[in-house]
DNA sequence: TTAATTAAGGACAAAAATACCTTTAATTAG
DNA sequence: CTAATTAAAGGTATTTTTGTCCTTAATTAA
């Protein structure tokens, strides 16, 4: 479904989320090891959240780190997905043609459509917040341990 | 959402359960011109769906080519997917955990099962035949023509 | 100011996916 | 049988994705 990166970027942030704040902030080693992730790469992901401050926000130096401010954590997670340039899933056609269209329509974009809907409503309706909500509360996992 | 190769694999599919029988057999060039697909890489894909006549038939020589036989026809896409081993996607965690797991759920988990669940069911009940015969009757398209 | 810490940024490496090409085997027509 | 045709099979090349490493910049504490 996704690519390596968006899996790494949707996890983190939803870890940033539960744990961080502008007083606590999060190191790359500490978000790599608790997500299950490489670090080195997972610091390229972070750089694409980063960007502009578009989801995360980061600081240099000692006890420096990445987080997230209470006003970022209503962004959707369809954010992350444009963050790191995944948005397109929504517009693909599930055959491969280079357009879907309702006017050249492939044999499956009727019955896919109502279930792509469904996956753009996902990504558009929860938020950062919620996901990060629902795994303190109830026992959810966004790593591998056993 | 998909692979090259399963994209490829499911419109070459389609296109051959329409134009192709016993008597009429497709070859590589007419397949890969009929579907906008790199004609190399397309006889690997074709390889795989004639692999111990899974889902599609192959004849070598003069007139040889691909075809599928009417009893294929009724396989569901699933199998097509299998024979290009992509099936685990609907295995895998939308978040990229080794296991999706009812006891072990992600934090959207059970917000992608019954998303997860339609997908399946699209893959499952319908069969190559009924693609190509929608494909016949209405106006849709596997490729990229203007 | 200096040393320590932490992310940013760029170059590089490995692996996987995609695509191509050449040779071989099977089949058919003449 | 021979020549032509077509897929099978294998190797190779290219591109994309994934992952690493090293240097630089920012920040902090002493
Ligand atoms: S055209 Fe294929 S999904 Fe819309
Ligand atoms: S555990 Fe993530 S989708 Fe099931």
């Amino acid at each position: 479904m996704f690519s390596k990166a968006t899996e790494y970027a949707l996890r983190a942030t939803i870890y940033i989320s539960q744990k961080s704040s502008v007083e606590k902030k999060l190191s790359l080693t500490e978000i790599a090891e608790a997500i299950d992730s490489p670090p080195s790469f997972t610091a390229k992901i972070l750089q694409l959240l980063t960007k502009d401050n578009c989801v995360i926000h980061s600081v240099r130096g000692p006890n420096g780190g990445f987080y997230i401010t209470e006003k970022d954590k209503h962004l959707p997670l369809k954010k992350i997905l444009e963050a790191v340039n995944e948005n397109d899933l929504f517009d693909k056609c599930i055959l491969g043609l280079k357009k879907c269209s309702e006017t050249k329509p492939c044999p499956l974009h009727f019955q896919y459509k109502p279930i792509k809907q469904e996956l753009i409503h996902l990504f558009q309706t929860n938020t950062i917040q919620d996901l990060s909500e629902k795994a303190d509360n109830e026992s959810l996992f966004i790593n591998n341990a056993i």
